[in-house]
DNA sequence: CCTATGACGCCGG
DNA sequence: GCCGGCGCCATAG
């Protein structure tokens, strides 16, 4: 695997649970020139590491467009609301009050 | 080598 | 705010 695809699973793991971040967010921080790479890497994660939080990830709106990527079409969702975020037509409640970005890691 | 394809995002109208 | 267009860049074919 790729070195810029090591540190973006790094990244996506450091997401804290109940919150979220973006492709763009992910590009910038790591400096890649491409949200798409972001949306790339985790089209693959399941088969490096099923463990990535994958579902933590979404575009710059809060809309959970990678939804059709899981097992099911209501699995990214349901693993959200799990972690206590509301989803209303594919998209995060008060997304800018649960979004996280990789500035703030200490 | 060249084209198409995205879990994207910015900009202009 | 909603498009359409375009830049982006790894990968697949």
């Amino acid at each position: 695997m790729s070195a810029y695809q090591q540190d973006i699973y790094d990244i996506v793991r450091l997401i804290p649970k109940g919150r979220v971040t973006t492709y763009g967010r992910i590009a910038d921080y790591l400096a890649l020139g491409s949200a798409r790479m972001v949306g790339w890497a985790m089209n693959q994660s399941h088969k490096t590491d099923p463990s990535i939080p994958a579902h933590r990830v979404v575009n710059r709106k809060g809309e959970l467009t990678g939804r059709l990527h899981f097992g099911t079409p209501t699995r990214m969702q349901e693993l959200l609301e799990k972690e206590g975020i509301t989803i209303k037509n594919h998209c995060i409640v008060h997304f800018d009050q649960l979004v996280w970005s990789p500035i703030e890691i200490e």
